[in-house]
DNA sequence: TTGACATATGCTAAAAATGGCATATGTTGA
DNA sequence: TCAACATATGCCATTTTTAGCATATGTCAA
């Protein structure tokens, strides 16, 4: 029901722009997780030496992670510090969150014979035989 | 022509395929919100109705979730019922507990006036004046 | 077997994301 | 003001992803 009729504006999916997305790119996470460790601040050419991306492609990276709120900047000279902004990860965590008693079950009781018995079925069910 | 001498391997990010990416994508992540509600298995069919889309669609999404782990599949007769693995999920949580300790401070300490004081820096640094 | 049903896959066109390079913008100091 | 430095953006070409439709594959029942 409600196969919602395509108001031609959204063909796609839309709104590429939200935490979860942007933490699915390795390289933003990367940079996430070098906002995480070290000082609480950095400056673009900071993370461009460590995360290993050239300059215009971090910023680019960082504009997004900015767009979603995972990072804050602030000006110092003519650097931009960027620190993280761990509130919005938090929303990603509260979503796994909702998952986590699952996997507390799941451990314990099922995963043991779920390993056996099910990879049966998933292994003619997981083809992954594309060619026909 | 021929631009790409490009090691043919890591052209790009490379694989998309983790379970990072896989909840990068909202259908997705509402298959798997359907999956942790109900009942905990779920024919395509079922999970048609309840997501809202359409069958070839939601087969493929399916497929991404079942290669990185997120869902786990049984037949049944003619259906296969699907279900959640949330152990592929933890993984996601653990990387975001890796920021816990930032929120819990950041709430406290650092936002109060985090939010009066780096406002400001931010309002004309994360421009968003897109058209130029 | 045949036919209805359930689900997966192939193919194509379009959209979105990305890397790279060039360059604009903004900052500091002489 | 000019030059050097730091960072952001514009533009283009390419890769990736996805929706849609058609259809293949597999299952059950008569």
């Amino acid at each position: 029901m409600l196969k919602m009729a395509y108001v031609d504006s959204m063909v796609r999916t839309a709104t590429t722009l939200d935490v979860f997305n942007a933490i699915g790119d390795r390289r933003r996470r990367d940079i996430l997780d070098c906002l995480a460790r070290a000082p609480s601040e950095r400056a673009v050419g900071e993370l461009v030496s460590e995360v290993g991306l050239d300059q215009p492609t971090t910023s680019k990276h960082l504009r997004v992670l900015r767009e979603v709120g995972l990072v804050n900047v602030r000006r110092a000279g003519r650097h931009r510090l960027y620190s993280l902004n761990a509130h919005a990860i938090k929303a990603v965590h509260d979503w796994t969150r909702t998952f986590e008693r699952f996997w507390q079950h799941q451990l314990t009781k099922i995963k043991e014979h779920a390993e056996t018995a099910h990879r049966a079925d998933q292994q003619d069910t997981d083809p992954t035989k594309k060619g026909t």
